[in-house]
DNA sequence: GTGAAAGCGCTAACAG
DNA sequence: CTGTTAGCGCTTTCAC
């Protein structure tokens, strides 16, 4: 069952084996060394011999082996990301609308993504795995909802990586991020109520554990301040769930009566839509509703839920700018960047 | 235990080189054949042999380095997916849950998932490179919308691949696949409604070039006709879109009357919920509705849209198992697997 | 500009 | 059971 000779052969449904620096060598008449150099130094070969080289290389279908490049340049082109489970009944597919900017982004500058799971208990397991095996070149850190233990660990274990979202909790941290001004997000959307003349505008935020939760809470009491409107008695935060969200319009309603209603998810606005909807109100005539992360529930629920827009494409593409940076020799820090969010306005916030 | 005399250096942001197996052998006193005995056929060695040398592995933090062991058993341990950008507007975030499933039954089989970009008007695309350079060893096929070209391609080539969905427009091909019965899930919602009492129940569908659309479509009047229900003007084919369900559904209100709905997805119900909204109609209470992949978009609008849910985590556990057994040596092939899909019952099907 | 030699870290085959 | 030898396919010196 072993390679003889020459001769390689199909094992199972794996093909012949293909060919090799060498065999495009033999090909073109040449040494492997040209070959190699035809591939990643055009510029050192003569032009008639690149030209013999590229023909062998074409008719071969040759691709150099990933796994002898990579033993050894010592680089996978590879970069991790844990992927958990979005918990069902959120609305909150963002992290995949980021994945897809991200494998677009990396392609470009040659990395393909490498998916892992992690025991969701343990914010730091399958990184280490990973990094010890040089399995990956680098990592790109999502999930920093509430901390980032990962961050640490990796930034103690001197490992290259990104992360998607700012070093809240540890603000002497040096490692690049890229994050979404998320007060600047709340601004937008209360700005966007007061605009048509709404006052009363309700925050229905997370847990107070959450600094993203807090940061984009900032943007819509400081919007609110900034003309003059009061705050008490308009806020409270809840668990992410639609359910929390409807038990907290509710409240808010009943307490405060709010027009409007700035949210902290789009799950949560569907639970203040469910509210409405149980009270015969109807969002954008009786009372505007925005979301946030622009998700497929906000673009699809009837009547359209306005919500707040990352620019996820955008971040996909300066993390992947900073992973460049990173790997570069000498690598070139890059610092954060913050991005700015956009509104998506749709009938939950227009009288129709 | 630190390293010794040559010590590695740090090349900027890249950690110390980590141990091979030399420098665990060195420590353990044995050879390096016999470490990669303990990691590889552990029963190969003498308990306190063992425990001796897993003692050194776990001082120094050694994990196999990958490219090294990829390259001489010509294996990854990697399998591929091309994951394009779902477009925008699209409840269909189904293929986002498989991926989850996806990597976390890779990972007990001992797989990772690599997620690559393909140009989308290329179905071929992304797949060649990664095949030839041997970066995975298999692939996990999905996007098998409209027929398979991937699957003949890569047939043709003979890599080793996993469908989910089946071969619909080339029954010759012998290529494992995984999918769920959707005329069985038609069938099931509109089960559903006749036994409450429902008797005109519209199909609202895909363009007829769908063999996925066909086949759950065929489920639905099957399932009518089984119970002596007419068809004919109740059933549509449109587009995937949300403004398409909306017009469709219009349309059959006024045409035919159903007092039911049964669609190909969730946009188009999220459509028809649209159409009934215009008319001051309640879903559940007027008309019901039912929609296809139970996408978070029918978790979370208000009074809950009840849809037919695809076992994706069974799909995910049933692709790694078909995906094993091709890469097994000698290669099982696993047959085709057909999974049947649950009902998730909520307010849009009953009256409240 | 091109070629020859060395070796990245690992495991398959064999010898002891 | 353990050690020795060889080489996976590639790139990095360094001669020519």
């Amino acid at each position: 069952m072993s390679r003889t000779a020459d001769e390689p052969l199909s094992l199972g449904t794996i093909p012949v084996s293909p060919p090799t620096l060498a065999d495009v060598a033999e090909l073109a008449g040449v040494s492997r060394q040209t070959v190699s150099n035809a591939v990643n130094n055009p510029e050192l070969l003569r032009a008639d011999t690149l030209r013999r080289v590229q023909n062998a290389i074409a008719d071969l279908g040759y691709s150099p082996n990933r796994a002898a490049r990579n033993l050894r340049t010592r680089a996978s082109h590879l970069v991790g990301m844990r992927f958990t489970p979005a918990q069902e009944g959120t609305a909150n597919a963002l992290m995949d609308r980021f994945v897809h900017s991200l494998v677009e982004a990396s392609a470009e500058a040659g990395y393909h993504v490498l998916l892992f799971a992690g025991d969701p208990t343990d914010p730091v397991s399958g990184y280490d795995d990973l990094l010890r095996s040089t399995a990956v070149d680098a990592f790109v850190v999502t999930d920093t909802f509430l901390g980032n233990p990962q961050a640490t660990w990796l930034e103690l274990r001197r490992a290259p990586f990104v992360a998607f979202g700012r070093p809240w909790d540890t603000p002497e941290s040096t490692h690049p991020w890229v994050d979404v001004d998320g007060a600047a997000g709340a601004a937008l959307a209360t700005d966007h109520l007061i605009e048509a003349d709404h006052t009363k505008i309700a925050w229905v935020g997370w847990r107070k554990d959450s600094w993203i939760g807090e940061d984009r809470r900032s943007g819509w009491s400081r919007a609110m301040r900034s003309r003059g409107l009061v705050t008490s008695g308009l806020a409270c935060r809840v668990e992410d769930a639609v359910a929390s969200g409807r038990e907290a319009a509710g409240r808010l309603l009943d307490e405060s009566g709010p027009t409007g209603f700035v949210c902290a998810s789009d799950t949560l606005a569907m639970g203040v839509l469910h509210a409405l909807d149980e009270r015969g109100l109807q969002p954008g005539r009786d009372v505007a509703v925005v979301g946030f992360d622009d998700s497929q529930v906000a673009q699809v629920v009837p009547g359209g839920l306005t919500s707040v827009r990352q620019p996820l494409e955008d971040v996909a593409v300066e993390v992947v700018r900073a992973l460049a940076g990173l790997l570069a020799t000498p690598p070139k820090m890059v610092p954060g960047v913050l991005l700015e969010p956009t509104l998506a306005v749709r009938g939950s916030s227009q009288r129709r």
